[in-house]
RNA sequence: GGGCCCUUAGCUCAGUUGGAUAGAGCGUCGGACUACGAAUCCGAAGGUCGCAGGUUCGAAUCCUGCAGGGCCCGCCA
């Protein structure tokens, strides 16, 4: 519709420009068609004669009443057109336009809403990425429901999506889990066998292993998979020979206990889990470095010692090591590939890792991280640029903290407390639809409160309740035409003729930019912008609503003719509702459920 | 000390990527139900868009500086 107008107006500057009443650059130059806040402007205001305006040395309203001129309306879509202000061109359409446009809704259903912005460009989308060494905290939470939003939203938008999980299965955290993992194992077997005698390793947890409970469970549930010999050997000790074993069992109990039933309640599915180890086991991070090392990349130089650690600097030199010169594309330092010991670094499994997606055929990049990786984006960037991509090949949303709220409090004092709760509780608390709500209500750059006694709430303060109520109630009305007998709503021309109150005309105008508010969310990576459309369509409904009700204009009246208009309206509404909140993974409740009041 | 993010009504937040008179919810005040769902709606009050410059026809939006808050600054992952 938007780029009818649109078109509509570039065909009259042409005009313009081949009669030499423009100058030739005037075709070219890019003028935004959009709608204005206030309804008195009209339905669009194309600021094409202001753009102009110093191109033709005229002032803006002389231009816009020469583009005017030209214009040529072959459609009849414009009711009228005028200059107004500065040098806008206000245009109205013919209301009855927008109620015919209404069978796009019926004719595209479940696929209403989607558009092409994406052209089929292949994109991946990493998110979640929770280490698997425990459990999901609410921070990890917020993540996962943002990258799930996005990649719904662009694959909406004409994406071709992946989703995909980074499993960081290698590395020192994974030894501390295994190391952990055993330890506790050699708890509980005592427990059963008194007698058992551990010889060698370690018996008491080290500053780096993993301290909470849960780690008893995983090596309950691991231990359940050994052989009783197989079990006294392996916990007799030493621990090395069996850490990889332990950590890759450990590593999938984690997964499949703690982080896939709460991903699962969440309704997110992954298309491919990525293990960190196989960038290992394949030698891609050797080739991965080779191929920095051939564009020149990388060397072998001493660097500082870490924060925190002491070395004398006889140490020091003898012991340079390989580094990505990630200076050379502004990041702050050269970043190391290998560690002192030999083995690699995070970093060098993340830089295989994305040359890997790049080898994969995606041109487009998103990661989905916590806020608190922010630094780590330069120079991954840098990695990426190094293998020749443009830095914005990829694109790294950071998701801001997550503050839980409890009777208005903090509940943690200190550090933020989504980093420490963890999702499991707070999903059994308010439940996913409203754990999906209040992640997405929120810019994924800005600091969100969760209030978990209101999530909870039965109320209008409840922004859950209200971005589910639309759909209900337009399911609500639906269902009271059925039981009045009439027919199934669905398009007919003559509805324009009956739809006539000016919010009649609002609302269909509201849902027809459903595809324009996907595109914008789909362009700007904000899945927010689809819960405020939802809330802003529901308030619009609420609004009708009660304004039919005090005018005597209800939805279904004797009138069948009428009747039929207005529940061909509700029905593109729940369509509409339905498909934004399928948008955001949220349900799409039939009915409202309602507590029982009390002293019943 | 450096980098990234945030700062809009009393509170929580939007603001269509630079458009016309900056919006919504909550809260406050005042209204509307013998019900197509009142878990709702209508109206009012409430603003130096953190501060100061700059860019231009036009700035909450872009650029610079400053202030306040958050996150980060490891040969951890």
């Amino acid at each position: 519709m938007r780029e009818k107008v649109r078109r509509i107006f570039a065909d009259a500057i042409q005009r313009a420009v081949a009669l030499g009443e423009l100058p030739p650059e005037a075709s070219s130059r890019e003028f935004a068609v959009d709608t204005p806040r206030n309804p008195e402007h009209g339905d669009f205001a194309v600021n094409a004669a202001m753009i102009l305006a110093r191109l033709a040395g005229k002032p803006p309203r002389e231009v816009a009443d020469l583009i005017l001129r030209h214009l040529a309306d072959d459609e009849g879509l414009f009711a009228s057109t005028e200059v107004a202000g500065p040098g806008f061109v206000n245009v109205r359409l013919d209301p009855a336009y927008f109620i015919r446009e209404l069978r796009r809704v019926e004719e595209e259903g479940e696929r209403f809403g989607c558009v092409d912005v994406g052209k089929g460009e292949r994109v991946l989308v990493e998110y979640v990425s929770a280490n698997p060494t425990g459990p999901m905290h609410v921070g990890h939470g917020r993540g996962a429901v943002t990258g799930d939003a996005l990649a719904r939203i662009l694959s909406a938008a004409g994406y071709d999506v992946t989703r995909e999980y980074y499993v960081n299965d290698a590395g020192g955290q994974v030894t501390a889990l295994a190391r952990s993992v055993w330890i506790r194992a050699r708890e509980i077997y005592r427990e059963t066998h008194p007698d058992a005698v551990f010889a060698e390793g370690p018996t008491e947890l080290g500053e780096d292993d993993y301290k909470g409970e849960y780690i008893k469970d995983v090596a309950r549930v691991v231990m359940a998979g050994w052989g009783e010999k197989e079990t006294e050997e392996i916990l007799s000790g030493p621990f090395e020979p069996h850490r990889d074993r332990i950590a890759r069992e450990a590593v999938r109990v984690v997964l499949r206990e703690m982080i896939e039933p709460d991903l699962e309640k969440l309704g997110i599915r992954f298309d491919s889990w990525f293990f960190e180890s196989s960038l290992h086991e394949s030698k891609a991070v050797e080739r991965a470095i080779e191929d920095l090392e051939r564009r020149g990349f990388v060397t072998a130089k001493v660097l500082p010692p870490p924060k925190g650690f002491e070395r004398d600097e006889s140490e020091a030199e003898d012991r340079p090591q390989l580094v990505f010169l990630s200076t050379q594309f502004g990041d702050d330092a050269d970043r190391p590939l290998r560690k002192a010991d030999g083995s690699y670094t995070y970093f060098a499994g993340d830089v295989a890792y994305h040359w890997n997606k790049l080898q994969r055929g995606y041109s487009r990049l998103i990661n989905v991280w916590g806020a608190d990786h922010g630094g780590y984006v330069p120079r991954v960037k840098a990695a990426i640029q190094a293998m020749g991509r443009p830095a914005d090949a990829l694109e790294v949303i950071l998701v801001q903290m997550v503050n839980l709220l409890k009777d208005g409090q903090p509940v943690k004092m200190g550090k933020r407390s989504g980093n420490f709760i963890r999702l499991r509780w707070l999903l059994d608390e308010v439940g996913p639809d409203a754990v999906r709500v209040f992640f997405l209500m929120r810019r994924h750059d800005a600091m969100l409160d969760f209030d978990v006694d209101l999530a909870r709430e039965q109320s209008r303060d409840n922004p859950v309740f209200y971005v589910q109520y639309g759909h209900a109630r337009c399911a609500s009305i639906l269902r009271k035409a059925v039981e009045a007998g009439l027919p199934r709503p669905g398009y007919r021309p003559e509805h324009a003729k009956y739809l006539t109150m000016p919010e009649e005309l609002e609302l269909a105008k509201r849902i027809l930019a459903f595809p324009e508010i996907v595109a914008g969310a789909a362009k700007a990576r904000e899945p927010h912008r689809i819960v405020f459309f939802v809330q802003e369509l529901t308030a619009l409904f609420q609004h009708y609503y009660e304004v039919g009700k005090r005018q005597g204009e209800k939805v279904i009246s004797d009138d069948l003719e009428k009747s039929a208009a207005r529940l061909y309206l509700i029905a593109c509404m729940k369509r509409v509702f339905a498909n934004a909140l399928g948008l955001l993974g949220v349900s799409a409740p039939e009915r409202m459920e309602r507590a029982e009041e009390e002293g019943e």
